[in-house]
DNA sequence: AAACTGACTAATA
DNA sequence: CTATTAGCCAGTT
């Protein structure tokens, strides 16, 4: 048994976003002690491979937006994702923070 | 070991 | 509102 990777830890927390929630990186990496590693969050998510079970979708930028990633494929994709559970989007490919992002300690973390 | 890179963020202009 | 700058940290080259 090796060391615990930073990677499981962050994968429980966004596995740990409830459905219809959403969760930026910092908060993310804010959760898993990695106060301002919120690119190694986002790094975690693209080394996940398709299927992991991961809610990988539940994570966003902290404009409330889908994070560009060279590929448009992968921002639609987790946009039709977000959108099935509930998330309501703006004109802007936007959602209102204030309404979706998940708050650990009202929702039972 | 040094330089580059990036699913980030906050502050400024 | 958009554009630019700087700070951040780990993985890659």
């Amino acid at each position: 048994m090796k060391t615990i990777e930073a990677y499981d830890l962050i994968y429980s927390i966004v596995s740990s976003i409830p459905r219809g929630r959403v969760a930026t990186y910092g908060q993310v990496a804010e959760l898993a002690g990695l106060s301002r590693g919120a690119r190694q969050v986002g790094f975690a998510l693209r080394v996940l491979p398709d299927g992991s079970g991961i809610p990988w979708h539940r994570v966003i930028n902290s404009r409330g937006e889908i994070s560009p990633r060279g590929e448009p494929e992968g921002e639609h994709e987790q946009r039709l994702l977000l959108e099935s559970e509930g998330i309501v989007f703006n004109e802007g490919g936007r959602l209102s923070l204030r309404q979706f992002r998940w708050d650990p300690e009202v929702d039972g973390y």
